[in-house]
RNA sequence: GGGGGUGUGGCAGAGUGGUCUAAUGCACCAGACUGUAAAUCUGGCGGGCUCGCCCUUCGGUGGUUCGAAUCCAUCCGCCCCCA
């Protein structure tokens, strides 16, 4: 029987350590590697559902500390829970608020408690303990939630990479104890989150320690704040090996389509990430060819469609030159159409990495992919 | 016909003797964005280059002054009031 958040090794590359798997949630089973889009408040923003299904996005984020300020759980719970309340009818998973904790760093407070946060709705404060996370989180009602944790942010001294770590395998464990003191958990999976900055005997210890207390998954949080490339993989590298194979890995954040791939080809499963959504509302495009940027002069009297190789409905439907006319006059609408876009863009090439996982091609596809996305402009 | 006002960079609009290539906003040209305080933020926006400077700009022309977008004269354009 499966349990929620469980994880089913269905392939391992021949050619890397990338992996095809099946992951299981009360509200159904997602094929991985995943890329999840980020729906913050319970909306990824500016997609409507009907949209995002056609993208074949399989599950969507929400945040605890958002939801929890606006509109409040007590909502939530009174709608049946989030996905009752958006009426996103597939898996979801919340993030604790450890982001706020790196995000908001200017109006939090961090105890061995947990953060006290300043509302940045209205200044009024707040208190997030790792108990409390669970307990928005097991109200909210996602499929899978997360740990209360802190994101460091890059770079960071030694001294306090190594307290935040285990500080956040302190709350690590007192939100499994939270979690597990009811039958939330024949429902929701919690996963762990491993810490440790760019210090590899940090994130050593944080994956040892964090795969001792036993997870249904485990996340790698604190990269993509910043640090080099090669950082993220060496930590990836370092990490991955010390994690269960029949467990999720999910690296939080991530990311650009280069990470999506480098990830994967180091055994990541699962990824999120705003950047098809925001960088959609600020212009930014993902391509086969590469990324632009729409506002630009030279799609103004570009007619064709943003992405010869896209089925989405935005390059079906509209060309360059007239969603460049929409991003000019501000008008909502490209707000939509780019993000849509993007997500497309997204999970069509995870769908793609891990069909090359499955046909054993993941090196042959990966260098098809970027020869493309790197023909029209420098490598970056 | 008489009286008053006004003319500034693509547009709007500050500045009213030196610190002015001239605030600010918009427009325009680029860039950034990675568990969303983001439909946001950053840079550029007269010309030249050896990148420190040099040259050219505030309706036109002529003056005053060491120095003028700023003062004076005159011309041109626009606006308002009275006949």
């Amino acid at each position: 029987m499966n349990q929620c958040g469980s994880y089913t090794l269905i392939k391992k590359s021949s050619q890397t350590k990338a992996r095809r798997g099946k992951l299981f949630t009360s509200r159904g089973i997602i094929d991985t590697p995943v890329f999840m889009p980020v729906g913050t408040q319970g909306t990824v923003k500016g997609v409507p559902n009907e949209f995002l299904q056609t993208s074949g996005a399989q599950m969507i984020l929400g945040n605890s500390y958002h939801l929890y300020l606006r509109p409040g759980t007590e909502i939530i719970k009174k709608a049946g829970g989030i996905q009752k309340f958006n009426s996103w009818n597939k898996p979801m998973l919340t993030d604790s608020g450890g982001f706020q904790v790196f995000s908001l760093n200017d109006i939090r407070k961090i105890t061995e408690d947990g953060a006290e946060f300043k509302s940045h709705i209205d200044g009024s404060k707040h208190f997030f303990s790792p108990e409390k996370s669970m307990q928005v989180q097991k109200d909210i009602g996602a499929d899978i939630i997360m740990c209360f944790d802190e994101c460091t942010p890059y770079p960071v001294d030694y001294k306090y990479a190594q307290s935040s770590m285990d500080l956040s395998l302190k709350w690590a464990k007192r939100c499994k104890l939270e979690f597990y003191n009811d039958n939330s958990s024949d429902k929701q999976a919690l996963f762990g989150i491993i810490q440790g900055s760019s210090y590899l005997d940090l994130r050593e210890k944080s994956a040892y320690e964090m795969a001792n207390m036993g997870f249904v998954g485990y996340a790698i949080g604190g990269l993509s704040v910043g640090e080099p490339k090669e950082i993220m993989h060496s930590v990836l590298e370092k990490i991955l090996p010390i994690i269960p194979e029949n467990k999720a890995r999910y690296l939080m954040g991530v990311g650009m389509p280069e990470d999506l791939w480098e990830g994967i080809e180091r055994g990541i499963d699962m990824f999120d990430c705003v950047i098809p959504t925001r960088n959609g509302r600020n212009g930014q495009v993902f391509t086969s060819l590469g990324k632009i940027n729409i506002r630009n002069m030279s799609y103004k009297k570009d007619f064709t469609a943003l992405d010869p190789n896209c089925s989405c409905p935005t390059c079906k439907g509209y060309t360059k030159a007239y969603l460049n006319h929409l991003v000019r006059a501000q008008e909502s609408l490209y707000l939509t159409l780019l993000s849509l876009h993007n997500i497309f863009f997204m999970v069509n090439l995870v769908d793609t990495i891990r069909e090359s996982i499955g046909n054993n091609n993941f090196l042959d596809a990966k260098k098809v992919f970027f020869d493309k996305y790197y023909s029209n402009q420098k490598r970056g």
